[in-house]
RNA sequence: GGGCGCUUAGCUCAGUUGGUUAGAGCGCAGCCUUCACACGGCUGAGGUCGGAGGUUCGAGUCCUCUAGCGCCCA
């Protein structure tokens, strides 16, 4: 035993850290049985960005699980890993070593970036910008492990991960192989949307809307007659010709009238428009439908089409489809079978067309082919322009355009609005799983339960199957080639897959079995798939990658399913649902048992902390500012599902906490030091890390060991702390830490200022005063477990007071349990309140149960609340006190007088405890009159 | 437009299956230099639980409608 003369909380962090390090504290036992185990599928943080306050919340808040189940005995596998493939990788290294990559580039050995100069860009080669990446994420992985570690978090450091390391690599390829295998991933050229700064598909995850403004351009649509013949004058004839001919002032639709007008906000799409489409239900074009309509400028033949997403208060209620303006178009290509006339090209620019070929025929091919000429090669911007000006000049723009501002879908870094290009992708199957995703979307223990709810949503809501594909360089590559034909073709459909012991191959490097490396590209020879995985392709196989899946079988057969999986609300649709879809592709079971789903952080404000609204914090100046301890305490505080305000104020109120265990511990384990004088040290070494029970560690109390609580209110204080043991357990086994930290802390604080109190003087007695040793016995329990209560939300402060009086680690010894620990002290005595009887003839505990105490901190509360009102000291004597009470209450207030004497001041000649009604308390101060409480 | 959630003291939040005068912390006010801790302690003042209606002996809690806020989706 050795407690310091003036404990304090700074400086613990980098202390334990240490410690924990070298002790291998946290590491996982992966021999442990199956039962033996809680596996974490821990959300692995983006590092191309920082860290902010938000995630110091949520891991905190899974540190807190991590924590509990290791001390009830579980190997805890809680793996931490790194999101470093993707995008925001790329744009990172871009920017900080001011390359681009270009993959026509060949390999440069030992390249070394050259200084960064000002919007210049270097093209590298893609091995070397992979290399690149490499380099800035390992650094950056650093710097998170660092902030990591400084929160305390109990990872097993040697567990880490990244998901462009090999083994993600190897996984996410096996499991695309099998799925390609079995059918369920398949190549198709479809409409997705693309990023032309970027040059490749995003992901709806990666979507977000911008109000732009636009404007609406109504343009005049001749309509084809009936019978099908060309209308005899072309549509761009002349201005004003059109007024002649085309009966304006006619509603649109009236039978007769030979135009339509539609408005858009796309012009420049006008080449590209292969139907006009109203509400079937509209009776404006209800007449038309089946008709066909024909474009200015270029001529196109279009058909007029019903469909129930065309908004009738939209426009003129008829509208263009375009390959392709937004996500509505590929809705209604989709659904109403429609050819496609691809215009924008990857770059963002109009592509060259043939007009007059299949696909593209048109009633004037020369104007078609005029007018376009004016378009190609410039931008989508630029052939807004110029559209506008040719249907000006045509007369078929109709008034000024109307400007309007919309919401315009934008990837969440990019500068321009994105487009919908048609392009080769990679696809799986989900949309054919819907009920067994459902299915799973129910076993699944949603914590919060009605976060079901969103999972179920988006499921229910599916409309295409889940497009894995992107058209960038830092990601999983496909595992696979294509063979040329003699003639140079590439054959998508001949594709050259390596055997998984290969695995991770990069195709745009390694060559496929059978093949020379100088065949690449030649006919003949082979071509490598040159796209990489969407980033989700490979986090959802997080439970995979950790586990062993297929690298350790035995480990994997131990480890899965997993028992939680914590993250936060928005990726549900995303990294929680492509998950369960990815076990249930693999092993068709759920990946884990739980989800913990946590809260955002928001700002005073309660807006939510983002990097793209600037106001995130990073955690750090948080912790250095107010520990590790006192930020998990404000982090733990947060209940899932909910979001928190970040507050500083909680942080203090948990540093205040930190303080008060420590001070507390030190009166405590004082007070053990002289009482139990000279077998404290030794029985200290008993406590030692991972002791099951616990019982035999509970104090330094050596000789005072098997002495049974004997003071009624010393029994009343365990039979509460028993209670608050079994709330706290059941909480954190329902992932509510939030009140497992509530109960405990209430209690300790009633602990500290009203039972520490009480007993305060009866403690100091020596070894042969039973009262002082039931009172010593009792303080020392106490604070065994409500020190191992606290572990798991205050890892530093907890361990310090532990490492005074145990060796070993608190956060490996044993769960408090209240049957095993506490249950002999305080069962079976005459004072037990009546219990159900047990086979021995001992009672039952029922824990949480405190009538002594109860009605002693009611009368000491009186007597300190004459002693405020009277401005007093709380050492004023009480000359005098009078309880009025029932019998049985005032039995129970006997037990306890000389604690309550002692603890209140009062002149023990002047106590007078009377039996009646109404209850009160009279306190007569020394000096004043009495005065009456009740 | 659809889904989900929130609305309780000045602030941040608890209020378990509907049950006696609605709780905590912070903040605020007053007091106490107290022998573990002034990084402390004691006491107190603050709320007709967003609004309206309903079910019930009884509603912060259940139902309906409604207002505002937030998130996700379209």
């Amino acid at each position: 035993m050795r407690v310091p003369e003036k404990p304090s909380v700074d400086g613990l962090e980098s202390k334990w850290g240490e410690v924990w390090e070298a002790a291998g504290t946290y590491r996982f036992d992966a021999g442990a049985p199956a039962e033996g185990i809680f596996a974490i599928d821990t959300p692995p943080p983006t590092v191309s960005g920082t860290l902010h306050i938000g995630h110091a919340m949520s891991y905190t808040q899974t540190d807190v699980t991590a924590r509990f189940q290791r001390m009830r005995g579980k190997a805890v596998l809680y793996p931490m890993g790194w999101d470093d493939n993707g995008l925001p990788t790329e744009r990172r290294v871009q920017n900080y070593f001011g390359v681009r990559c270009d993959p026509d580039l060949p390999y440069q050995l030992g390249f070394e970036p050259p200084p960064v100069k000002k919007g210049e860009l270097v093209p590298v080669s893609r091995p070397n910008f992979v290399e690149l990446c490499h380099r800035l994420t390992a650094e950056d992985e650093r710097a998170f492990e660092q902030v990591w570690r400084a929160l305390g978090l109990s990872v097993d450091w040697t567990r880490t991960y990244t998901t462009i390391g090999d083994l993600a690599r190897r996984t996410s390829q096996r499991a695309f192989l099998r799925m390609l295998a079995r059918d369920e991933a398949y190549q198709q050229d479809a409409p997705t949307l693309w990023d032309v700064d970027f040059r490749t598909a995003v992901s709806q995850a990666e979507l977000e809307d911008r109000e732009r403004p636009g404007a609406y351009h109504r343009i005049r649509f001749a309509l084809v007659p009936p019978d099908g013949t060309a209308p005899s004058h072309a549509s761009h004839a002349s201005p004003g010709s059109s007024s002649d001919a085309a009966g304006v002032g006619e509603p649109v639709g009236t039978p007769g009238a030979s135009y339509v007008e539609v408005e858009t906000t796309r012009p420049e799409l006008l080449p590209a428009c292969v139907a006009l489409v109203a509400h079937p239900d509209d009776a404006r074009y209800r007449p038309l439908f089946g008709r066909s309509a024909r474009s200015p400028l270029f001529g196109v033949r279009v058909p007029v089409v019903a469909h129930p997403l065309a908004d009738p208060e939209k426009g003129t209620g008829i509208a263009m489809i375009c390959t392709f303006g937004d996500t509505t178009d590929v809705v209604w290509w989709r659904e109403l079978g429609l050819p496609t006339r691809t215009v924008i090209g990857r770059d963002g620019r109009l592509e060259p067309v043939a007009w007059g070929s299949p696909g593209w025929e048109s009633d004037d091919v020369g104007a078609a082919r005029s007018a376009y000429g004016e378009l190609v090669g410039r931008t989508v911007r630029q052939a807004h322009t110029r559209v506008v000006e040719l249907l000006t000049r045509s007369g078929d723009l109709l008034g000024e355009p109307r400007p309007i501002v919309h919401p315009v879908k934008f990837y969440e870094n990019g500068e321009h609005p994105l487009e919908i290009v048609s392009s080769r992708q990679w696809f799986v199957r989900t949309l054919a799983l819907r009920e067994r995703l459902l299915q799973r979307g129910d076993e699944l223990r949603f914590h919060p339960a009605y976060m079901s709810h969103r999972f179920r949503a988006w499921v229910e809501g599916l409309n295409s199957d889940w497009n894995i594909s992107r058209q960038r360089f830092f990601g999983v590559p496909f595992p696979l080639w294509y063979a040329i034909d003699g003639d140079g073709t590439v054959r998508y459909d001949r594709r050259l897959v390596p055997s998984e012991d290969l695995l991770p191959v990069d195709p745009s490097t390694d060559v496929p079995n059978g093949y020379e490396p100088d065949q690449r590209g030649q006919a003949g020879g082979f071509v490598g798939e040159p796209d990489v995985m969407d980033t989700w392709a490979t986090s959802s196989l997080t439970p995979f990658i950790v586990s062993g899946w297929e690298e350790d079988p035995e480990l994997f057969e131990r480890v899965f399913p997993f028992d939680l999986r914590p993250q936060a609300h928005d990726i549900i649709r995303t990294w929680l649902f492509s998950t369960v879809v990815r076990s249930e592709l693999e092993v068709g079971r759920l990946p884990w048992s739980d989800t913990a789903i946590s809260g955002f952080v928001v700002d005073p404000d309660r807006k939510k902390m983002s990097k793209s609204k600037g106001n995130a914090v990073t955690p750090l100046a948080y912790l250095e500012e107010h520990g590790a301890d006192s930020v998990r305490y404000w982090a733990a505080s947060g209940r899932l599902g909910t979001d928190t305000a970040l507050d500083e104020g909680q942080m203090k109120v948990g540093r205040r906490l930190a303080i008060k265990i420590l001070n507390a511990s030190r009166f405590v384990l004082g007070r053990e030091e002289t009482g139990g004088a000279g077998e404290a040290g030794g029985a200290g070494e008993a406590g030692g890390a991972g002791e099951a029970g616990g019982a035999g560690g509970a104090g330094g109390a050596g000789g005072e060991l098997e002495v049974e609580v004997a003071e009624p209110i010393d029994r009343d204080l365990l039979r509460r702390l028993g209670g608050v043991v079994e709330e706290a357990t059941a909480a954190l086994g329902n992932y509510d830490h939030a009140r497992a930290l509530e109960v405990t802390e209430r209690f300790f604080w009633s602990f500290c200022n009203d039972y520490l109190e009480l007993v305060k003087r009866r403690s100091d007695g020596g070894l042969d005063d039973p009262g002082a040793v039931s009172a010593r016995r009792t303080l020392a329990l106490a604070l065994f477990v409500q020190l191992r209560l606290f572990a798991p939300f205050l890892p530093y402060v907890t361990e310090e007071v532990w490492s005074w009086w145990h060796t070993g680690s608190i956060h490996l010894a044993a769960w408090p349990d209240a049957d095993a620990e506490l249950a002999a002290h305080v069962a079976g005595g005459p004072a037990e309140p009546g219990g159900p009887a047990e086979p021995d003839g001992r009672r039952a505990v029922r824990w949480g149960e405190a009538p002594v105490l109860d009605v002693v901190a009611e009368v000491l509360g009186a007597v300190r609340k004459e002693k405020t009102e009277h401005k007093r000291s709380m050492r004023a004597r009480v000359s005098n006190l009078t309880v009025v009470d029932r019998a049985e209450r005032l039995n129970r207030l006997r037990s306890a007088i000389p604690d309550l004497v002692d603890a209140g001041g009062v002149d023990p000649a002047g106590l007078l405890l009377l039996e009646g009604e109404p209850p009160s308390v009279t306190v007569t101060l020394d000096g004043d009159a009495g005065a009456t409480a009740s």
